[in-house]
DNA sequence: GGCCAGGGCCCAC
DNA sequence: GTGGGCCATGGC
């Protein structure tokens, strides 16, 4: 991996595995769009940024040196060496059909909060409607987000737990995001009051982190494993939604355990997740 | 128009 | 401890 400066630009070459698209919409993260040059804009915690992918070379549009360094680098997960983690991974065919299917795709390094919030967001709910509630809460409680990217739109930061303090479910009747309201509200109230403490995550084990998260309302097993893997860069949880499920039921069966994929489990269910998602098994059964 | 969605709560059993 | 109904809403 190379990276340049170039006018207004932050320029990567020799990268590879990485895809961009894939890492976007491989539904890990919401705030994002393809704009229509095929350029995505992505929104993360009170920053914005353009970015393209062409021939293998990524582009950070008008960005300055300090603002990839500090954040975005990190944030794309740039400096890991995934090829060594798939060789660590493939235990089997299913995973090796997966990895090839899913190849470039990167676990994003997103902020705890805007994570957990946006994972309760998830539940029982699809990701076109998810990505419309989560901009229409940051539209309303974030801050308009100063950026250089010269587009003309606006981009609004997600907000932090002490903005919302007090927050109501009935403030939250805006937003359409039903029963959720109440897991939101809840969630803002343990994490300002203490009760919940989201900096204290790290130097836990992940049995006692999840159960830390799962002591607030509308956050289980699922999301909770979301919130630590995409929140807390730690690549060992694996959550089981409807799809991963699917997966289990229709190959594994009894007995799964995703202790088999090792500490990097959770880029292994991030391969299957959008491997199963886009079709990319479909090849394994259509002979049946 | 009905099924489904990156689930979890609550209550029987 | 586990299985099923229920929860709001709208994408497809």
């Amino acid at each position: 991996m190379q990276i340049t400066a170039s006018k207004n630009d932050i320029i990567v070459n020799d990268i590879t595995s990485f895809d961009l698209a894939k890492t976007l919409e491989c539904g890990q993260v919401f705030r994002y769009e393809q704009n229509e040059d095929r350029s995505y804009t992505v929104v993360s915690s009170d920053k914005a940024a353009k970015i393209s992918q062409n021939d293998g070379v990524l582009t950070f549009h008008n960005m300055d040196r300090d603002c990839f360094e500090s954040y975005w680098r990190a944030y794309f997960d740039l400096d890991r060496d995934y090829a060594t983690i798939k060789l660590g991974i493939a235990v089997d065919d299913m995973i090796k059909t997966a990895m090839e299917h899913g190849d470039g795709i990167r676990i994003l390094k997103q902020n705890t909060f805007e994570a957990l919030i946006s994972f309760i967001i998830s539940q029982n709910n699809n990701i076109p409607r998810i990505k419309k509630i989560i901009q229409a809460f940051c539209l309303q409680f974030g801050k308009k987000i100063n950026t250089p990217l010269h587009d003309a739109k606006e981009y609004f930061s997600f907000p932090s737990p002490e903005t919302l303090e007090g927050l109501t479910a009935e403030d939250l009747a805006f937003c359409k995001c039903g029963f959720r309201a109440k897991y939101i509200a809840d969630a803002v109230k343990k994490i300002n009051s203490g009760e919940v403490d989201l900096s204290a995550l790290a130097c836990l084990s992940n049995e006692d982190a999840m159960k830390i998260l799962m002591q607030i309302n509308g956050i289980g097993p699922k999301v909770a494993n979301c919130i630590m893997l995409y929140g807390c860069a730690r690549f060992d949880a694996f959550p089981i939604d409807v799809w991963i499920k699917r997966i289990i039921d229709k190959y594994y069966g009894e007995g799964f355990d995703p202790a088999r994929y090792g500490q990097y489990g959770g880029v292994a269910q991030q391969y299957l997740f959008y491997t199963e998602r886009t079709g990319g098994f479909s090849s394994l059964t259509s002979s049946q």
